[in-house]
DNA sequence: TTGTATGCAAAGCGTTTGCAGTGAT
DNA sequence: ATCACTGCAAACGCTTTGCATACAA
């Protein structure tokens, strides 16, 4: 991605504003909001694109296809088994290399928490 | 499932024996071995009824198809950048609920450590 | 003007499903 | 003898890709 044209600078904004991790699907539908003639296809390229760029984040879970946000600081998520909403948790228990065996080398670690959300309760 | 046919047992003898989650083609090829004419449609709908039934569990890594289990107890995993080998980790650091805003109840959890494994380092 | 990015439609890939036939009970 | 389970192939849903066109530089 060298250009920047009017459906990158949507896709970006809407992730910006949105501020939760979207299915591409959802994504589409509300950045052809500003450019009505944007394409499913141009919204995955464009996702690949920001993600090799790091700009942007995956967010994975089970059973469900990839969503995606902009990269903020190191966060988890929260995954209500009611709505199916992802929920962004700015809290982390901390280094857990000690749950790792000897001559491990852990760089990374991911947490997805799953229950009820207020409303779902 | 109802009735226990040679299939099955299969599917379920080379789960147990190999101990690691494994991707649906490859626990095909390894349980062929045993039954043959085994097909793909069947290992998935074993593996759908096992799950359903909480015989196995399912292991999910972003960007890669689904992994399958034997069910042990809880635990979580470690997925090596060099080999793309799936570990167990059977430590937890216990109680996240602190995690969660006010108002959310936590019902499980999934914890994934990325790093190398000793041979990778 | 140049060539990257787009839109469309077709292709890919993993997974699911309809259907007729097989085999466990 | 039943009818759940199997194998096959078609269908599915999400994602990627080929190609001609549009548009940022």
């Amino acid at each position: 991605m060298e250009r920047s044209t009017r459906q990158r600078s949507a896709i970006e904004e809407t992730l910006s504003k949105v501020g939760q991790p979207m299915l591409p699907q959802a994504l589409l539908a509300a950045a052809q909001q500003i450019v009505p003639s944007l394409s499913l296809a141009t919204v995955y390229r464009n996702l690949k694109a920001l993600e090799a760029e790091g700009r942007i984040e995956v967010v994975t879970l089970p059973g469900e296809p990839a969503r995606y946000e902009m990269r903020k600081h190191h966060h988890h998520h929260f995954h209500c088994k009611g709505c199916d909403q992802v929920i962004d948790i700015d809290a982390c228990p901390g280094n857990l290399s000690h749950l790792l065996p000897r001559g491990f080398v852990l760089e990374d670690h991911q947490i997805t928490l799953y229950g009820k959300c207020p409303a779902c309760r």
